[in-house]
DNA sequence: TTTTTTATTGACCCGTCAATCAACAAAAAA
DNA sequence: TTTTTTGTTGATTGACGGGTCAATAAAAAA
């Protein structure tokens, strides 16, 4: 069965197999024979592709930031005004992509992680950063610096605890009822001011 | 060396232990030797009280959310006015022995256990739930029934959100700053209404 | 004093799992 | 065709950790 050209697919199937097991259980206690098994293949070829075990899981949180990253971008490409920006950001985060269960999983998964692991903490912190820089490139054009440094700090808090909540299963069902919570804090917080 | 009545100082040195075992891990991957020698007995012992780790993990998260109960009855018993509770309950949350390093490990960690264990996530939710009541108790004195469900939903995933990012040490450096966040907000949403 | 209860542990068993390795197969290169 | 490269796995190892158990000792009860 061995072709040529295989590494880039395993890999892919690999991470994939990575997230849909750590989404199932809800943790990173996923054995690499059964994240090869959903791979289709063996837990050794897991090893050759991604050496230990923790540079599968870094990979994996890359893959997931990554596509965050580029859902980001796109969103922010077809926004006009400095409000819309702000909107764009919040409704990738909640975008169906990344409002689920699995995903959510896997990133709470990961953030008890980064305690151990200084790499994933470094990714952590990228995308942290990401998200404020993100959403204050809306905000700067509608409030003052040191209130729109508040804001953004204020609104990505409140993103990752309605994250954390929806894990829960408890309150905040859908992605709707989220993005209307803090549609309704920016409300109240930009109201008044006129964008840029 | 046996001395009779030992059972509950056992247990509460076990569980003082398991925290601060967690605390500095970050996770709840200790074991049951590293808890048992941290609290100066035998994994043996631990086991003789606690039965299976699970449970032992279990008695220490209803510890902490008794303290958590404990600390939020004080500061409502010495809140006159609505307005008032609604800030005692944001306080407790965010107070030296609550926003601290080690129990927001510990919390996180949790969460994430939540996943597998039906116990654990049942324990998360009367937290939840209770949380939400507590803020609602100040809040429907205030403001309209709906609304005040609504802003109550918002500040606890605040709350949520802002111990994540504590335990990121990225941003939201000290309790001031986060309750100054967390009050910044309500002061918006009630700004205008006068309490009972 | 004998007996029972309570406290405690070291040694051990057993299952799990990450990681390694030797071996095999197919394709590509020589 | 032979050789090398690429892909792949089953079997194995070694460590670790949860859980059990028999044994010991002190205190309390009989």
């Amino acid at each position: 069965m061995p072709k040529v050209g295989m590494e880039p697919l395993r890999r892919k199937a690999l991470i994939d197999a990575t997230i849909s097991a750590i989404g199932e259980r809800g943790s990173l206690d996923v054995t690499m024979s059964e994240i090869a098994g959903r791979a289709g293949v063996s837990s050794a070829l897991a090893h050759h592709y991604f050496g230990a075990k923790d540079e599968l899981l870094l990979a994996t949180m890359r893959h997931i930031l990554a596509e965050l990253t580029a859902d980001t971008l796109r969103a922010l490409g077809s926004a006009k005004t400095s409000r819309e920006r702000v909107s764009a950001v919040v409704a990738v985060n909640f975008s169906d992509l990344q409002f689920q269960p699995e995903t959510i999983a896997a990133w709470l998964a990961f953030y008890v992680e980064a305690q151990k692991s200084a790499a994933l903490r470094r990714l952590l912190k990228v995308y942290a950063r990401r998200l404020h820089s993100n959403l204050l490139s809306g905000l700067t054009g509608i409030l003052p610096r040191t209130e729109a440094d508040r804001v953004a700090e204020a609104t990505a808090a409140l993103i990752d605890g309605l994250y954390i909540r929806r894990a829960l299963k408890d309150g905040v069902p859908d992605a709707a009822t989220a993005i209307a919570l803090v549609e309704d804090y920016l409300e109240t917080k930009l109201s008044g001011r006129s964008a840029q």
